[in-house]
DNA sequence: CAGTAATTATCCCGTTCGGGATTAATTCCG
DNA sequence: CGGAATTAATCCCGAACGGGATAATTACTG
């Protein structure tokens, strides 16, 4: 997941494949549903730091506002066998 | 969710079938794996209080907190279309 | 290219997570 | 059934989340 938006932060990638899926999904659906981080902030009762942050992988974000993301963007989380 | 262990406290069970269901499903794997709490704690590197509270649906749970523990028990999170 | 929009980093601060211990309640099983 | 095992509730407290604001950086577009 390229950080391009970095200014000096230090992004640790190694952390999960799964928070980079999730980050990514996110975010791409973000942008089918063509809303802004503060939009889907806005619709779903959280704010931009929580978006942004959960865009960029952030390990330790809260489940249930997650939860409160992907369903103004229409997904769920399931869990699976590993592979 | 039955909630077999409750002594007094007030359980909202309204919450998300979302979370319900990774509730149940870490529970479930748990004992097909004939863990107990404690030893899924240790092996996953959290605490007794983290695993009782997941299995109990608490909607705050931290995300990476989780996946460590979906790991220990051969899970996995996957983001999906809602249906 | 320049200006605007979007995203990220950082700050302050109130709230809450969760480790570990202890106690209470429930479940298990011989 | 009774005792041991297991789970849940509660406590203290340090760590950290995240709202909202601000500033810096990057992306977009005419």
């Amino acid at each position: 997941m390229a950080n391009k938006f970095s200014r000096s932060g230090i992004k640790d990638e190694s952390y999960s494949e799964e928070l980079g899926a999730i980050a990514s999904a996110v975010r791409a659906a973000r942008r089918r549903h063509h809303l802004t981080q503060a939009q889907l902030a806005g619709l779903s009762g959280t704010g931009l730091r929580f978006i942004s942050e959960l865009e960029r992988g952030k390990p330790s974000i809260s489940l249930h506002k997650m939860i409160s993301v992907l369903a103004v963007l229409g997904l769920q989380l399931r869990v699976v066998e590993a592979s």
